[in-house]
Formats: C-alpha cells, structure tokens, sequence
DNA sequence: CACTTTGGTGACAAATATATGACAGGCGCC
DNA sequence: GGCGCCTGTCATATATTTGTCACCAAAGTG
C-alpha cells in the first residue's frame, strides 16, 4: 500500500508549501486546495487520508467546510486537523465541536504538525473494526478474517468479503451500485455497475444454505439492501 | 434509465470532437455548442445533466455564461465542469468561485475526464430526504426503500413508490393527473394522463389491507388526493 | 330515464431491470 | 511456464415494470 494522502486546505500559498515540504519529508503524500470548494471537489476525488484545514478560508470558513465533510456519509470517516492562528485559540472548541478531530495552532513547528498528524492517523487507524459484525446467525470476525453461519465455515472471494463488511456495517439501508462501488470498490475506479451484480450473486451463493439466502434483498429500481429477512412465507 | 446527457461547450471542433469520443465511449449522450449563445439555447432546450465548458469562449468568456448558468434558478442545478488550458491555471480558483464545480486542466487524459465527470455527477446525485414520511400507519422510509402499514410490509414497483413518496409530503391536496406527471415522472416526458390512474390503481391495491384502502381519494373532474381517511362510514 | 363524462379495471406486449453462466486476462505461487 | 483463484464483462435467460387499450361502472346532466 503505498503512503497516505493528506489533503491541505489553506489560502495562503507559503503555508500550504510549508506544509507540504514538512509532510513529504516525512513521506507523505499531498494535495493542495485554495478554497472549500476546491477541497471538496478533491475530497470527493482522491479520498486523501486525512485533511489539513486552516480555520480561516476566503469563502466559506473552515469550519463549515469540515461541517460539511463530517455530515457527508462518504467522507465522515476521513479525519480532519484544524490549523488555527494564535489570536483564534477559542475558537478550537467550537472547532472540535464541528467535527475536526485535532487542532495545532500556528506558528508550530515540522515536527509538532507530522507528530500530530501521526496521533490522528493512528486512532483513526486501520477502518477495520475490532469487533465481530453480526447478522442473524451470520458473523463476520474482521480478525481472524473470516465468515460463519450458524458457526459453519463459509468462504468467499475478497471482494466478496469487503461488500459482506460495508453491508454488514450498513445493514436496513438501499444502496445503488454507484454507492457501493464507491464504498466497496473505492472511488474512482472505472467498473461498470452491472458488475455489482455479479459480486452481488456471488455473496449470495456464498451465502445460501439449504437453497435459502436471508441476507441481501434487490431494491428493484435502486439497487441492493442487507437485512435479515425477519419471516419467509412459506 | 437512460444515460446522462452531457453538453460540450468549446470553439474548437478538434477539441469536441476528441470530447465527444471520450464520453459517448462512456455511454454518454453528448450535445455541443460553439458559443456562448448556442450553448444557452441547448440548455434550455434539453437540460443536460452536466455542461464541460471551455474557460476561452469566442464570444462570451466561459466564466461569464457559468455565472449566468448558476444565476438563473432553472439551470443552476446542473454542474458545470470547466476545462482550462495549461497556462491559464490561476484562473482555476476563479473559475471554481464563478460556480463550476470542478475544472479540468487540459491536456488530460480521456480516463481522467470520466472519473471527474462521474463524481461530479454522482456528487450531485439525487439527495434522499433521510427522515421517514408517515401518515396514519403507513411509514415510508427513504433510507431503506421500505414501506409498511403498521409494521407490515407492504410492496410495489417503483413507480408506485415515487408516487407515495410524492403523496406523502404533499398530503392533503389535491393534484391533477398532468401535475403527478410532472412531479413524479419528471417534466419531460410524454406519457398518457389515463396511465395515472392505473398507477394510482396500483398504488390503491398495494395499500390495500382488509380490502380498504384509507388514503387515496379520487377528486372527480381534477385529479386525486392523499390523505389519511379518519373515520369511516359503516 | 337516456345520454355524456369521468374514473376503475383487467389484460397485454414492449421496455427494463436483474440473475446467471461462461470466459479471458491478471496475479501470485509453486 | 503451468496452475488455480479472482475479477470485470458479456451474452443470454428471467423476472418485473410500464404505458396503453378496450370495456365496464359510477357520477353528472337535463
């Protein structure tokens, strides 16, 4: 896996070379934005790891640009650091408040930011949850890397299991495949949506015992739902 | 659904043409304009879901018809992906505050004009409202694409489904058969008023518990209404 | 009551959407 | 290289949905 990606968000060029010189030494990778609308277009495109965001934007501030991003499902789970001047230091509350999960205020030095920013990373960690996902007599251990029904083994091929993993998380809620390739695939890969349905059917073989598969359900029109289908007709 | 209809805006036909092949590769229905004024007309006239607008017009500069776009409230919805050369890259922020909403460096790779232009588009996917619409015992719920009658499940197809959804935030008033067209199949499309009432009927039927049907009347000579019938006559 | 309008229904064929099986390229592993 | 497993795409089979009709019922009209 190559490094992370942070993503800067600051108006004044100086800083964001600043920053960027700091953080590529320290083997990062980054991207720069001007302002909250070019932030959140590459937010959207290059999913960074994380996102430096100075308190203070020509436009919209930065505190409702990271307003935004946290309420936005698919960008809620990246992490934000705030960069804040001396004078606004009250402000830092109400910047945690917003959703940032860390500030550092100017002036600071190299070292301090990617000493930070490591802090951040780290407990944002790996996405993979500690805890066993459950559905029904189905559970998925994201430890041991593995899939059971009713404590019978079942096997499944990665992409099978990621898919299985974002459902399993986001279970009761309609996905189209545009939504799921981006969750499960990740952005901007170039896959046609039918193939959702062909990982789709094979998560449902994979799935079935006794010819019976009580998981995924289509949302015609729409696209797919996991739930456990709570009666069967008989 | 039928694919999304692009709109090509720039003054040198190479530069379409090259456009053109990249996107209907994708499946992309593409319209052009040369200038300004033609572009105007084309999107009025076909309402395409994204405009790729080159930053040099002849006439009008491309800024200046993206903020005319973005004034008026009939276009301001659709996104606008402008396309600036090499050289003219300070005026990417520019461009950005004017109201494209993404903006492309040229040369670029044809891969790269359809991942932009794909999470743009998604970006401005449709926004689900996130709360359930109730009314009497029936809940619909946007997020899982469920509906119930007092915890029932209740099914039908998806036009049916945009009609509840439809009825249920506009309760209590009457709609004509032409206005359901326009809300719930979207303007442009030329489609029988009669066919309203055979979804209107499938609808009825779907909602159907005990052979009543509590909440859609008829409004002979205008059209129907929904509306959660309080009591009933015996 | 005879006659005119307007809405309700069941049946259909065409259009769409989804499920499935097959297949070829990519990749890691002997 | 040969082999086996994954993956993304297709082409094909199935399943649903949809827009219209023709025809019937109900509600107005005089």
């Amino acid at each position: 896996m190559h490094n992370k990606t942070i993503l800067i968000v600051d108006d004044e060029a100086p800083v964001r070379d600043m920053l960027r010189i700091a953080l590529e030494m320290a083997d990062y990778r980054c991207l720069e934005a001007e302002n909250a609308q070019a932030a959140h277009a590459l937010v959207i495109d290059e999913k960074p790891d994380l996102i430096l965001l100075d308190w203070m934007l020509p436009d919209v501030s930065g505190v409702e640009l990271a307003r935004r991003l946290k309420r936005d499902e698919l960008t809620a789970a990246i992490p934000i650091i705030m960069l804040t001047a001396k004078g606004e230091e009250d402000h830092k509350i109400k910047g945690l408040e917003t959703g940032a999960d860390d500030y550092i205020t100017k002036p600071f030095s190299p070292r301090e930011l990617v000493a930070r920013l490591k802090a951040v990373l780290r407990r944002a960690g790996p996405s993979t949850p500690e805890e066993p996902l459950t559905a029904g007599g189905l559970v998925l251990d994201p430890i041991s890397h593995r899939v059971t029904i009713n404590g019978n083994p079942v096997d499944m091929g990665p992409t099978e299991f990621r898919l299985l993993t974002f459902f399993l998380s986001h279970q009761e809620r309609a996905y189209t495949r545009t939504q799921l390739l981006d969750h499960v695939w990740g952005g901007n890969v170039y896959v046609e949506e039918r193939t959702v349905d062909v990982h789709i059917r094979r998560l449902r073989k994979a799935l079935t015992v006794d010819g019976h598969e009580r998981y995924i359900q289509t949302v015609r029109g729409t696209g797919y739902r996991f739930s456990v289908q709570t009666a069967e007709r008989v």
